[in-house]
DNA sequence: TCTTACCTACTAATTAAATAGGAGATTCTA
DNA sequence: TAGAATCTCCTATTTAATTAGTAGGTAAGA
């Protein structure tokens, strides 16, 4: 046995979800646009990953004129949810109490701050009564 | 270019760093008997990814005798503050509190809830001033 | 219509990760 | 001390991920 699939998204997918949850369905032609702007990558390099995420099913292509024009199938907040899923099953024992535990703790990782996370709680209770 | 090593720890290195964590500094055999109380796996499939981790730093390892004894280098709490930040970087664009109104605002994920938050920032406030 | 531009599909190379076997050294024990 | 047990070191295999090239088709413009 070798390495099992990914569960969540990995950094080249990533980059490429990215750029379909902020701008939309686009061609492979508009994405490479977009990426090539900040890093040296190949046309084919994005098509090659769009399949890929069409084959685990983050994105579908539907044929538009000459050009597939992809679509996210999975929000930026659905993959957001399933990496934190996945560190928690990960690192904090499956255990969200124990992620909610460390967050409070620690405090030289400059991560989260307390009084940050107190004023959203309170932020929300105010708001919206949960 | 391929791809790029791990900032943090595999699923593979993970399951070898807890055993390390809950108990001390071990032989890859020591090791090696708890892992495979679970699970099918190969004595030097314990120790080549020893030698990663060895290699990555997150582990020493002294000859004690004829075997050597591998002790974790890095904490739980370290390598869980990694994986957040890693976390943080990739999927909420490096914002710390992108994580935390995420966490505020999910709640079909049943991750955390925001009362379980709200206890734990509350029992903190109140406990140890910070 | 012919050439150019562009798109997809297929193929390929490289590296990390996951897993494990065998050779040879070492140590313990009968 | 000879054999058994055990350990390390090196090698090997497989798959996912990353990156990209090439061939061949289609569409559009000259």
């Amino acid at each position: 046995m070798a390495r099992k699939t990914s569960t969540t998204l990995t950094e080249g997918e990533q980059r490429i979800m990215q750029v379909l949850w902020s701008d939309g369905s686009l061609t492979v032609r508009q994405v490479f646009d977009v990426l090539s702007k900040d890093h040296e990558i190949a046309y084919t390099t994005i098509q090659t990953v769009l399949t890929i995420l069409e084959k685990k099913d983050y994105v579908t292509s539907e044929k538009t004129g000459k050009a597939h024009v992809f679509s996210a199938l999975v929000t930026k907040r659905g993959a957001q949810s399933e990496a934190l899923k996945s560190l928690v099953t990960q690192f904090f024992d499956g255990s969200p109490k124990a992620l909610a535990q460390h967050l409070i703790n620690e405090k030289d990782a400059d991560l989260m701050e307390l009084d940050n996370l107190q004023k959203m709680v309170d932020a929300t209770k105010n708001n919206d009564e949960v």
